[in-house]
This record gives C-alpha cells, sequence and structure tokens, in this order.
DNA sequence: GACTGAACTATACC
DNA sequence: ACGGGTATAGTTCAGTC
C-alpha cells in the first residue's frame, strides 16, 4: 500500500512492552490516514575521561545485563554501542544504550550510577519529541509512505478498530516529498457555547454554535418566537450536547478551534456531559477529551487537534499587539476588523422571548470570528510546527522558551551534540537564587521639545550579538583565553571561543532565514510569506530570553550577563562615536539612539551610518529608524529629571509615535488618556503650546460643570492575581470584591472597571471611594483633578515653562466660591 | 494625627 | 514556571515625630 501522507496529531500507546506511535493525518486525496510506526528507544550514557578498552568493554557487559520489572512490565536493555559524541560542544565518548520501553528510560538511568558514567542523557525529551527527531516524520511535511494496510487486524491490539479513519496503515517506509510545496488545507470547525454560569460545569449551557467554511449551525435548546434557519432546537442540554457531538464527528475536522476553549468550552462540555451521565466521545477512538492537570488547563481530543487559538496569540503575538486585552472582541478588532454582536449577556431567565434571537446570532458570530482568526493565524501555526517541528497541538500551547528549546533539540544531531537534561528542582531554586543579571543602559534625556532629529538603532540587537560573539552556555571558557570574545560583567570578566558553538550557529541560520523570508515577504507581500517571516522573527528573538530563563535546558546566567553587557557597551560606543562626529544625542534605550542631525542633509547622516557600520563586528548592523520633524521629552513626576520610556515622535510624513505616556497605558481613564494625546499631537504639529493650553482649559472647565461623561472616567486595572493573594487593598481590590458580591465573576486576568464618586464625609483614601461602573454616584472632581488631569500634562506645559497646577487650582477656588 | 519613605502594584519600553 | 531587565507612577502601609 503507498499513499501520500501529511501528518497532523501524534499519538502512542504500548503493544508487548513496546512504543507504537499512531500518528493521524490526510493524504493528497483528503482522506484520513492513520500509520502506526515505531523507532528504536535509547539513553547516552557519557562516561568518564581516560578509560581503557577494557574498562568499557567490561561496563558495556554490565550494562546489557539490565533488566527490570516495573510498573507491570519487563523491560530490559536490548543493545549498548559505543558512540563517539559531543556533549555541550566536548568531544565524549557516549554508549548509546537501547531499552525495551521509552517509559521505563528512567529507570534504567537510575540503575546507572556506576563509577565510570559521568553523565546520563537524552531520557527526558517525551516519547513523540524522541521518535520525530529519530524517525523524521515532521508534522505538517508531505511524505510518500508504503506500508501494509491494517483492517480491522488484532495486530497491535486491534488499535485501529473503532478508529474513526480511511486507512490504517502499518509504516514501513516513508519518503519526505520535499520539492512539493504541500497544498494542505484542513478541514476546521470552529465551536462556542453560551452558558448561565461562567464557573465550569456550574450552570446549564444554553447553547452551541458550530462553524466551518461551508457550515452554520447553532444547536439550543431555548426557544425563540421565531427560528432562524441555521438554528436546530433540541429538547434539553443532554441532547445538545448529543447533537454536538454528532456534528463534530459527521464534519470530522482536522483541528477544532475555540477561543479560550481549554479554559472555559471544552472542560465545560466535559463537565454537563458527566452531570448527565453522558460521554463527550468526540475522540476519532470515541474516546473523550483528556485534560492535562496544573494552573493551565489543555483539552486533548484524540485524532482531532483542539485548538484554543487565545494561547497561540498571546505566546506568539500579544508582545506586538495593539489590544488592551486578548478578548476575542478586541483581537477580532485588530486582526479581522471585525467585532462580536452587540449583545448583553443576561441570565436566561430574565431574558425575553425577543432576545433570543440575538443571543443565537451572537454566539453564532462569536464562532465566525474564532474560525476567522484560526485561518488567518492558520500560516504563523504551520510556519512554526514546520520550523519547530513538534505537533500542532503543542506548537499552539507551548510558551517562548519551549518553541526555542524545541527548536533546539531537533536541531542537535547535525553538530553531534548529545541533548542537555532538564534542571533539577535543586538547580531551579539555585537558578532563582542567582538573582537578576544587569540589564540595557537608557540615557537619561534632557526634557525639551526637540526638532530634525535621527533615530540609529540596532538590528535584532541581542540576536545579532549572541552570533557575532558566539555566546551560549556551552561555547562559554571556564579559563581566560587568548583570541577569545571576552566581556567585563558584574558577575566577571567572560570568555567565549571564537569556534562556532551550535546555539549560536542555530540562530544564526534562523536569522538568515529570516531575512530571506523577510525579502521574500517585503517582494511578495502576502499572508504566507508573512507568516514565514514572523515565524523567524519570533523564534529568534527569543532566545536570549531563553537563555536566561531559569527553566531552560542551555540556561546559562555568565552567557545572559556578556549579551546584555555587549549590548550596553555597543550603545554607549556608538552614543560617543555619534557625539564624536559632533551630533547632540538626546535619548537612547537599549538598542537605539536619537540625536540631533541640525542643519545637517540626510545623506550626511546616512553617510555616518555607514561608517559606524564599517565598525561593527559580525553580523551586528546599526539602522536608520527615521527622521523626525519633531520630538517631546519630559521630565518625571518628581520633576527634576528627564523622563525615560516617555517620548513622542513626528515623523517626516506626519506620522506620531507615543511612548510610554499615560496616553498609551491602559490603567488612566479615558478622558486623562484622550486629552494628553490631543496635547501632544498638537504640540508636536503646532511647534509650540499655545492651543493646547485652551483645550486643557476647556477640559477643566468641562470637568469642573459635570460635562465629562462617567464612562470618560472609569479606571481600568487588571487583577494580576487572586484577590486572597493581594497584600494591599488597592483600589482596584476594592472594587473586584464588590464584583465579587454582586456576583459577576472575576478571577486573575480580569479587568476592573471603577470610577473614583465623592466622598460623603471623610474619606481619605481613593479605595474608600470606589464605585463599580453602573453604581450611582457622583464622580469627584478634585481626584479627576489633581490625579488624572494634571499629573497627564503637567509635565508637558512644564517644557514650556507653564504651571499647569495654577491654572486647574485657580479655577477650581473660583468654582468653589461658586457654591 | 500629619508626614514620609518603603512596599506593593500595574503597566509600559525595548 | 513555562523569555529577560529597566523604568515610571499611583496607592497603601508602617514608622516617625
Amino acid at each position: 500500500m503507498k499513499t501520500s501522507f501529511i501528518p497532523i496529531d501524534y499519538d502512542y500507546f504500548d503493544f508487548n512492552g513496546r512504543n507504537y506511535t499512531k500518528i493521524i493525518g490526510r493524504n493528497s486525496e483528503g482522506k484520513r490516514v492513520c500509520i502506526i510506526d515505531s523507532c528504536p528507544v535509547y539513553l547516552w550514557a557519557i562516561l568518564k575521561n581516560n578509560l581503557s578498552q577494557k574498562e568499557i568493554g567490561d561496563v558495556i557487559k554490565k550494562i546489557s545485563k539490565i533488566k527490570l520489572n516495573i510498573k507491570g512490565r519487563q523491560t530490559k536493555v536490548e543493545k549498548v554501542e559505543l558512540h563517539n559524541k559531543k556533549f555541550l560542544e566536548k568531544p565524549v565518548k557516549a554508549l548509546k544504550i537501547f531499552a525495551t520501553n521509552y517509559k521505563d528510560l528512567h529507570d534504567i538511568a537510575d540503575k546507572l550510577g556506576i563509577k565510570e558514567i559521568e553523565k546520563r542523557r537524552g531520557y527526558d525529551l517525551g516519547f513523540i519529541t524522541h521518535y520525530i527527531i529519530e524517525k523524521k516524520i515532521n508534522p505538517l511535511q508531505k511524505y510518500e509512505i508504503e506500508g501494509e494496510m491494517l483492517n480491522n487486524s488484532s495486530e497491535f491490539g486491534g488499535v485501529d478498530m473503532g478508529l474513526d479513519v480511511d486507512l490504517c496503515i502499518n509504516l514501513k517506509k516513508a519518503k519526505l516529498l520535499e520539492n512539493k510545496k504541500t497544498k494542505f488545507f484542513p478541514k476546521i470547525l470552529a465551536y462556542d457555547i453560551e452558558t448561565d454560569d461562567l464557573k465550569i460545569g456550574k450552570g446549564e449551557i444554553l447553547m452551541v454554535s458550530l462553524v466551518s467554511e461551508k457550515f452554520k449551525k447553532v444547536i439550543t435548546w431555548k426557544k425563540s418566537y421565531s427560528k432562524p434557519s441555521y438554528v436546530e432546537y433540541v429538547k434539553d442540554e443532554t441532547e445538545l450536547i448529543e447533537k454536538f457531538i454528532e456534528y463534530v464527528k459527521k464534519i470530522s475536522p482536522d483541528f477544532l478551534v475555540g477561543y479560550f476553549s481549554d479554559g472555559f468550552d471544552l472542560p465545560y462540555l466535559k463537565a454537563r456531559a458527566e452531570k448527565h451521565k453522558i460521554k463527550l466521545n468526540l475522540g476519532l477512538d470515541n474516546s473523550q477529551p483528556r485534560f492535562s492537570r496544573g494552573i493551565n488547563l489543555t483539552g486533548k481530543i484524540k485524532g482531532i487537534v483542539h485548538i484554543d487559538i487565545l494561547k497561540f496569540i498571546k505566546t506568539a503575538y500579544a508582545q506586538y499587539m495593539k489590544s488592551e486585552t486578548l478578548s476575542l472582541n478586541e483581537v477580532a478588532k485588530e486582526f479581522l476588523g471585525d467585532t462580536k454582536k452587540p449583545f448583553k449577556i443576561k441570565h436566561s431567565s430574565e431574558l425575553e422571548k425577543k432576545d433570543w434571537n440575538n443571543y443565537y446570532e451572537y454566539n453564532l458570530h462569536d464562532s465566525v470570528l474564532t474560525l476567522n482568526l484560526f485561518q488567518k493565524f492558520w500560516p504563523d501555526i504551520k510556519e512554526f510546527t514546520k520550523i519547530v517541528k513538534e505537533p500542532v497541538f503543542d506548537i499552539t500551547r507551548y510558551g517562548l522558551s519551549k518553541i526555542v528549546e524545541s527548536y533546539l533539540l531537533h536541531n542537535l544531531e547535525k553538530f553531534n551534540e548529545i541533548p542537555e537534561k532538564r534542571p533539577t528542582s535543586e538547580e531551579l531554586s539555585q537558578r532563582r537564587r542567582d538573582g537578576p543579571v544587569e540589564g540595557a543602559f537608557v540615557f537619561e534625556p534632557k526634557p525639551g521639545l526637540y526638532e530634525n532629529i535621527a533615530m540609529f538603532d540596532f538590528t535584532s540587537m541581542h540576536t545579532s550579538i549572541i552570533i557575532s560573539m558566539n555566546i551560549s552556555k556551552s561555547t562559554l571558557l571556564e579559563k581566560p583565553e587568548k583570541n577569545t570574545n571576552s566581556i567585563e560583567t558584574k558577575r566577571g570578566k567572560f570568555y567565549f571561543t571564537k569556534k562556532p558553538g551550535f546555539l549560536p550557529s542555530l540562530l544564526k541560520e534562523i536569522f538568515e532565514q529570516r531575512r530571506k523570508a523577510k525579502s521574500e515577504f517585503k517582494k511578495n507581500p502576502n499572508p504566507i510569506t508573512q507568516a514565514g517571516s514572523n515565524a523567524f522573527k519570533v523564534l529568534s528573538a527569543s532566545v536570549h530570553g531563553y537563555i536566561g530563563f531559569f527553566g531552560a535546558r542551555y540556561y546559562s546566567k555568565e552567557a545572559s550577563a556578556s549579551i546584555l553587557a555587549f549590548v550596553r557597551k555597543f550603545n554607549k560606543d556608538t552614543i560617543k562615536n555619534i557625539e564624536k562626529k559632533g551630533y547632540k544625542v538626546i535619548y537612547g534605550d537599549t538598542d537605539s539612539i536619537a540625536f540631533l542631525i541640525n542643519k545637517n542633509k540626510e545623506i550626511e547622516i546616512k553617510s555616518l551610518l555607514q561608517d559606524l557600520n564599517d565598525k561593527l563586528p559580525g553580523i551586528m548592523e546599526l539602522e536608520l529608524e527615521g527622521f523626525f520633524e519633531r520630538g517631546l521629552w519630559v521630565t518625571t513626576r518628581a520633576g527634576i529629571t528627564g523622563a525615560k520610556k516617555k517620548y513622542a515622535l513626528l515623523s517626516k510624513d506626519k506620522k506620531i509615535k507615543i511612548r510610554g505616556f499615560e496616553t498609551v497605558r491602559r490603567d488612566w481613564c479615558n478622558l486623562a488618556r484622550k486629552l494628553q494625546d490631543q496635547i501632544i499631537k498638537q504640540i508636536l504639529i503646532d511647534g509650540n503650546e499655545k492651543k493646547s493650553l485652551e483645550y486643557l482649559k476647556d477640559i477643566v472647565k468641562k470637568i469642573k460643570q459635570r460635562k465629562i461623561r462617567k464612562e470618560e472616567l472609569i479606571i481600568k486595572t487588571q487583577l494580576k492575581k487572586p484577590i486572597s493573594e493581594y497584600k494591599a487593598t488597592t483600589p482596584h481590590v476594592v472594587a473586584a470584591k464588590k464584583m465579587h458580591e454582586k456576583k459577576i465573576p472575576i478571577g486573575t486576568g480580569t479587568l476592573i472597571k471603577y470610577y473614583v464618586a465623592e466622598a460623603n464625609q471623610k474619606k481619605a483614601l481613593v479605595r474608600e471611594r470606589v464605585k463599580l461602573p453602573d453604581e450611582p454616584g457622583k464622580y469627584d472632581i478634585k481626584y479627576y483633578l489633581e490625579r488624572q488631569i494634571l499629573p497627564a500634562v503637567e509635565n508637558i506645559f512644564q517644557v514650556f515653562k507653564i504651571n499647569t497646577k495654577e491654572i486647574i487650582e485657580g479655577k477650581k477656588q473660583m468654582t468653589l466660591g461658586d457654591f
């Protein structure tokens, strides 16, 4: 039997004590294919130096005899081979110890505590990762496979019986079809549920929507006066769940996609199914979803990849996004230009018959948005999966460190490297005690309104330093050596060999692929080329964070400290060089430098850039970020020093770039944010403060006359941990408690909204005046003037020597006099 | 009881 | 626990006079 095959979902099972993979995928005809395969299972024992041939022979003999009878199965060492390998770049002699079952490698490693063995490695990768590395059956790549058809046979304990696939093949041969572009259009089904209570399983599921390319359905037992065509009525919640399963099975998607569905929709369905004593048998083998334990639930369905698209967006894109929250509404707005349907959710008992049609539509559209978001990010997910070589299920849930680490693990073989182990819990606590390393340098600006500014920045600074200076855990030298890359840090002077290490080499590969992908995208801008560029960008930008992350296999505080020391050095050196040429540097943060170009022409600045670049080592590169007509820097609140990380620029093409100001912070009320935004824009465009001052006076007047709507004064603050863990009772904690009393569901991550009301008695603390947005009350004019408006504008006008405090307070006294 | 600095908290920048 | 450090700023809390 021969067919094409694109692997999608990976699973494994034991048969006669051995491990077998069960991979579900599709062939070119769109048929669902399952392949059964196995691979050698082994771990590495790194031998001590200077062992004699005889000693090695004796060790091999000893190890070959290891037999274990644990967890109800027999496992043994089946073969031992001697190999010349590398571990952390150093040549080592290592024994490749083959055993029966991957899950027993740990126990075998425990038996290897003998003096000739220095280290034991390679048994903590997970069987699927081990299998993919070993057999190179990579996810989402296209193969031509050969094997025996299994047709409800009893082979492998009848694994294919009751498995809903078109073909089940015992794999014999697989050939990667390299040159053919994989045209793989997966079947996607998005879903979303509506319930009467947000606590998992507590309320009833009122309806569930299912949306795929040519399918739209809302299943509900809550009837309206008229039934839209996409709605299907069922008798009750039990039937709703059964109907849901029926449709999922009928459509049989490759991906079942939800938004926050790991934490809500899927566990909810499971809990309600349990309550009604029915099985949520969504798996291709009729199994129920399985949930991982831990803080973050993840729901796995066998054969169908369950994807919580929120998780992927959060990990890979949140840092580049404008949205203030990751709610479906905001994320859809940013990426799709579409929003949720307006509908105010109430408990079903409070809904009138006429409301239900809107509720159906709302529910349906949430699935539409979820589907569209998946489509939007599918090219990215595909790229990440192909590059990192971990299954889609994991790629969409891994954090950045796991993505980087997986990439490294899947590429060690070409360096003949034995993988490093995960840190033990002792190592983890030690690493946490290491404390932080000194970070980047930020130039203290002199407050003012400047004209004609140029901004340079280093291209992917940390990444290019790692590559150019060959920095990593394994290239760090124990002793000083000549002709090395060295750097002084607070933790001592560190030396790195110039012989390329595997981590900097792999990073260089990613970096070059990113460059290619980026130019590809520029030549031919489309979602596919953009996704390639994005994936390499995110991956390469995360490597420095990975090295400094205490949970990393290739963690190195020395390497991390060195990278940051180089970051400071290159930035400061460049500032000096720019100043030497007679320019005034006004600001810089980590990898950027802003300076005044005075009367010089742009061409002269570009030649300065060229000069600076000529002196930079390796692949390091300084770029022109842009030319700016005007720029505004202010003092800190204390009013003495220039504030770092707070500035605004007006580019030549009249675009405004605002950084750090209250305008861009979501924990300030809209009024203060909008006012500041207007003022900054006006000042940058006009070059003076006159109009802005009038605008400020007008707003102050309006607030005193209570002409500002309360919505403009709502302060939004996120709960970062459970309420009980707060040591200080802050305003937003008080508001959260009020919400809790009102039975509004809250938890870590909830954006708490409140306003500050007038005090009826002498209430000094802000928290005593906190009210929820729909609580009646008058807002506190004094608070908003002094704690929101004034701080937002004070240091801006200070640049023009205008004392805003007098303007605000002076008028206030007059108004108070009126009372 | 008013004042003040430290601690706690959130959020931004790169 | 699931990249990192640097920085600003508000509010509460605890200690001082």
